[in-house]
DNA sequence: GAGTGGTCTAGACCACCCC
DNA sequence: GGGTGGTCTAGACCACTCT
């Protein structure tokens, strides 16, 4: 590949040679947790220099959608490997200890996109979805009600045993099972007080304060999949975030 | 600068080349909104390659410490300059729509540090504080009552008069006028229900829910300055954040 | 045109991992 | 020892900004 000093407005070798590599993980040219091939065997394949391709990884990596492992190789990032099994739940304990939640599924239903499910999914108002809620307990103890939603298209034949047979997350089992990467979110926070239903799955008074994680997951190419409503009780839990 | 190959737990050079220009940024070599020396120039300073210094440079701008402009220089980043004017400010209107805040400042007093403040700022409990509250409108509404604090030697003479004179953040105050620069932050958020003073200020029923976001604020060398804890409204208004 | 950051190359060598 | 990513260099050229 030759680099394009003509074309109209300039885009970098580097840029060009990330969408190549993306358009090969959509392939599924390289599955989720295999290795990709070496920088110099690329450097090769796309006919450039390996410090071009080099950087085009670097920043793949950075949105973690690469995983790079010193002295073992590049590998396409996976919601099944254990650093990453729950990459974006960020409500945790208070005093930090690691604690591995437990969850129950229940009410997967057939239904139609209201409008603000229809507007982040990139769907008309009253498309056919699918949703399930998902009650998550840390220590016995039950802390997020999330009712998620995605296109009924878009998980054929997912059923509550499967999920709940599947020991890992729910964007673990998408992957695993249905081939969708989740790759970025996108979360809008409020605080509401607790509903009936809402009190009577996490065990509260009703009209307490919960913590409401509104979700928009999006696949390759910034594809809306999946959104979903947790409502959390931060009661020695908290959602942690680092600002820079 | 020489590589030092035999040094016991290798350093890369960048990193190094890292550490030097931080210590000239705390140093005050460069003020925020100063241009710093060209990469060629630094290159030669630190007798190393301009790639090298450019690594260097690459972190700190992803890092917002330094901002890059093609064709005019790196520059030291400013929570003065206008697109970093409320940089850690992530609750927003839902519409999108930018709102100017208005800021009503009141309160300021000495203090003594409570054990979460003090483990936060890393004092010892019992320790001379300062803090004040604000309150912050969009539209003419109210909708977030902070609580600001930090050790009472930090910013010596501080008056409400002048934050309130001072066009702009908080933290652009903490920098025009005391050269302390905050590069980043730690949130952690909650519901809770409002309290009688917040129900006061925020002009609301007590007992509604709201949005805690508690924060501590870093400058150079992780050294931690202000804490602050944020009451928020979440009507018509919410946390945005991004996660990948 | 001069100066800045941004891209790209080619080659050398180092650190790390596994056989 | 051979392969992988990680660092560093020197030099060329491009894109952008200001004078």
């Amino acid at each position: 590949m030759k680099k394009s000093a003509t074309t109209p407005s300039f885009r970098p070798l580097y840029e060009q040679i990330k969408i190549l590599l993306t358009q090969s993980l959509v392939a599924g040219e390289w599955k989720p947790g295999e290795a990709i091939p070496s920088e110099m065997d690329l450097a090769e394949r796309f006919r450039v220099s390996q410090g071009t391709v080099r950087k085009a990884i670097d920043e793949l990596a950075s949105e973690h959608i690469l995983m790079r492992r010193q002295g073992k190789g590049t590998f396409v990032a996976s919601h099944s490997e254990p650093s990453y099994q729950y990459r974006f739940l960020r409500v945790t304990p208070d005093s930090g200890e690691k604690l591995h939640p437990k969850n129950l599924f229940f009410g997967l239903e057939r239904g139609k996109a209201n409008a603000d499910t229809a507007r982040a999914l990139g769907l008309k108002p009253g498309s056919p979805v699918m949703q399930f809620k998902r009650v998550m307990s840390f220590a016995g103890r039950p802390m997020i009600l999330d009712d998620i939603v995605f296109a009924a298209g878009q998980f054929p034949g997912l059923t509550l045993a499967e999920l709940e047979e599947f020991a890992g997350s729910v964007y673990s089992f998408y992957e695993t099972v249905f081939g969708v990467r989740m790759i970025r979110a996108e979360e809008r926070l409020r605080a509401v007080a607790a509903d009936g239903f809402a009190a009577a799955h996490l065990k509260i008074a009703p009209g307490a304060p919960l913590l409401s994680v509104d979700r928009i997951a999006y696949t390759y190419g910034d594809k809306p999949v999946e959104w979903r409503r947790g409502l959390c009780l931060t009661d020695g839990f908290s959602y942690y975030n680092e600002l820079s």
